[in-house]
RNA sequence: GCGCCCGUAGCUCAGCUGGACAGAGCAACGGACUUCUAAUCCGUGGGUCGGGGGUUCGAAUCCCUCCGGGCGCGCCA
């Protein structure tokens, strides 16, 4: 709503400068004030205008506070130094407010947007870092999905890449099982097989010969058949079932998986190729280093210079950036090539995840892919490889599709010092003197993501367990459950992309202070106040209330007194920042801003709900008023909530 | 060596495209529960915004430079 007002008062005091002094104005950005007594919308533009005018920013100020003609839902206008404050009106602010967050959300339309991310290798279980991708995509796609874009999740499946390939000689060399055994290990396999990967990746280390094991894998599950191929094919499947199970815990779900084994196995690969060569945008080298190479030439930028990127190796294996090349050309529906589906996995609220698959029903009609924008959720060390991919594109002539394709980047979540001790990990001199100990599948080393949901939950349930031991076990499980859900997507999210998250159990573990449970709970507090009103009033009285409430509604300035309360308006204001606040992460890619504009929100509940008690309100025109504050901003709070994929409990 | 990112309170971090006295959480200390749940709220102390220069009416924010730290630059992914 203020973002709303904030674009309007632009537009006018443009037109307002361009009428009285005849000039153009540059920009006439509003920004927040610092303390509400300077108004709810600042304008420095006067500044700007001095410089042409010649005359002191306060004089022009002074004018046009004087002589602009205020619309009608604004209250009045305020020089203040070299600034111009605008003032809502605040009765006219409440009832508009309303409307917005009564309003039904939009449906999804226009061209396809696809998000890409979780991207884990199925070899092993989820760790904290592959928690901190997954809720970055996903809160990424709710907030796509709030801005009335459609949507597709899709999350990429290595599933013939070396990792897969190191359990699987893991399984064969190390621990000589046959198939048939592999599938009776029970589970947690993922949890088995991140033991045995950290193994593997130790017994290649004490022989180099080992790696010939690794390379004939390899390349049998490229081939796709015999034992080996079939063992790599139940682990990566079963893998993959353990990490949708693992994200579904932590409120995340995907639309469709494609497979890597497929873009081999379809000749998506060779189609890419194809283009590749026929566009020229590889070449193959003659001699030097890379001989027999494919590579992409990369032009030098600010100064760098140009440098080669191998696609296809001397052996005729094509790279991973090559695969990666298909694959964006598919999202973009710029192959000719289509994939077969299956469904690969039914969520507990019978929702399917599909999964690219040769033996999957080619009459699926299910329209994957050919996306308008692609987001790629990955890390910031992959960056360069990002720009390969894109470079690709743009050198095939897809110039539109290379300006749509966006790395959405974050930095790692690293152990801190505290807790890799915590976790028993012995580190070299060198390790302890880092500012953190970087996470490391390869070492087996870090935070299992289903680990660290089990102990939120368990801290969680006792909690739960200490404020409503009337509650059934299941109630409190439920509850216990959303609250470590809370506490972990909030964690996640706080942090702004590029700053390195160095993962403490003591703050992931905080319900308290600038956390998801304290969001939660404020929420919590907002739904008891109408709980309570509910239960104890009658018929009638509830009848009473609601006629009451119909009156603000219909004549908000009969209340126009009572929002003059300062703690009040802040608290609409907030509730009104929302938008800007969407507006805001979608256009820096920053969740964080989203996370921290909820936090604020419920803050300011808070201090309204101490200071204003609602329920002992013996004045009804009041607890009307109060009434009204605080269901707007609940449904101001649970709306951000949403976004983040937080559910409020029913009770704390 | 080259490129990208970071350096703000004891700790962990915000500070949006430069704007009105630099904020939050945690930790410390002191207060507030017969009240709509204290997972809360109020108060106190704590910062030469890494150093230096520049642009500007105005710089934590933009530019240059130096110092310190992280990451990337594979016929790995």
């Amino acid at each position: 709503m203020l973002l709303r007002r904030a674009r309007q008062s632009e537009a006018l005091f443009r037109d307002f400068v361009r009428q009285r002094f005849s000039l153009e104005l540059g920009s006439a950005a509003a920004k927040s004030p610092p303390r509400i007594e300077f108004g709810d919308l600042a304008f420095a533009f006067p500044f700007e205008l001095a410089r042409s005018l010649r005359r002191a920013p306060r004089d022009i100020a002074l004018e046009i506070a004087a002589n602009f003609p205020a619309p009608p839902w604004m209250a009045r206008v305020e020089a203040a130094g070299g600034y111009v404050n605008v003032f809502l009106k605040r009765d006219r602010f409440l009832a508009d407010l309303r409307d917005s967050l009564s309003a039904s959300p939009e449906p999804p339309r226009g061209p396809k947007i696809i998000v890409e991310h979780t991207n884990i290798n199925p070899n092993k279980a989820a760790h904290i870092g592959h928690l901190r991708n997954a809720v970055l995509g996903d809160t990424f796609g709710r907030l796509l999905r709030s801005r009335g874009h459609s949507v597709e999740i899709q999350n990429y499946i290595d599933d013939t890449g070396v990792q897969v390939a190191d359990v699987v000689v893991g399984f064969r060399h190390l621990r000589k099982l046959s198939l048939a055994q592999v599938r009776a290990i029970p589970e947690p396999f993922d949890y088995y097989c991140w033991d045995l990967y950290a193994k593997v990746r130790d017994w290649y280390r004490r022989e180099d010969s080992r790696l010939e094991h690794r390379r004939r894998t390899l390349r049998e599950i490229e081939e796709g058949e015999g034992e080996t191929s079939r063992m790599a094919e139940h682990v990566s499947l079963r893998i993959v079932n353990a990490h949708l199970r693992t994200m579904w815990r932590v409120g995340v779900r995907y639309d469709v998986l494609p497979r890597e084994s497929q873009i081999l196995r379809e000749r998506f690969w060779d189609e890419a190729f194809d283009q590749l060569k026929q566009r020229k945008a590889i070449t193959h080298v003659a001699d030097g280093p890379n001989r027999g190479c494919w590579v992409m030439r990369l032009p030098g930028e600010n100064g760098q210079p140009a440098e080669e990127k191998i696609i296809v190796r001397s052996d005729g294996t094509v790279t991973y950036v090559g695969k990666d090349i298909a694959y964006q050309l598919w999202k973009f529906g710029l192959l000719e090539k289509s994939f077969r589906y299956r469904v690969v996995h039914r969520y507990p609220d019978r929702d399917e995840v599909w999964m690219t698959s040769s033996d999957g029903a080619s009459d699926v009609e299910k329209d994957f892919g050919r996306g308008q924008s692609v987001y790629n959720v990955i890390d910031v060390r992959q960056s360069y490889l990002q720009r390969v991919v894109v470079h690709g594109l743009r050198s095939l002539g897809h110039e539109v599709p290379a300006d749509q394709s966006t790395h959405f980047s974050y930095e790692m979540v690293a152990l801190s010092q505290k807790c890799s001790q915590e976790l028993g990990i012995e580190l070299s001199e060198a390790d302890r003197a880092r500012p953190y100990v970087e996470v490391s599948g390869r070492k087996g080393l870090g935070v299992k993501a289903d680990d660290l949901v089990d102990k939120l939950i368990e801290k969680s349930l006792q909690e739960v367990a200490d404020r409503q031991p009337d509650l059934t076990r299941e109630a409190r499980l439920r509850i216990a459950t959303r609250i470590a859900v809370g506490a972990l997507r909030y964690f996640l999210l706080k942090y702004a992309r590029n700053s390195v998250i160095a993962f403490d159990f003591g703050e992931a573990l905080s319900f308290e202070g600038e956390t998801g449970p304290y969001l939660q709970y404020s929420v919590v507090r907002a739904n008891n106040i109408f709980r309570k009103l509910r239960s104890r009033r009658g018929g009638a009285g509830q009848r009473e209330q609601e006629n009451r409430q119909e009156d603000l509604w219909e004549h908000p300035e009969r209340f126009a007194d009572l929002l003059e309360d300062d703690q009040i308006w802040k608290l609409l204001l907030q509730a009104g920042r929302s938008e800007g606040a969407i507006e805001q992460s979608f256009k820096t890619l920053e969740m964080s801003y989203l996370a921290k504009h909820a936090f604020s929100l419920a803050q300011i509940f808070n201090i309204f709900y101490h200071s204003h008690h609602i329920l002992s309100q013996k004045d009804s025109r009041k607890q009307t008023c109060y009434l009204a504050v605080a269901d707007t901003a609940r449904r101001a709070m649970t709306r951000s909530l949403a976004l983040l994929g937080i559910e409020v409990p029913e009770r704390m």
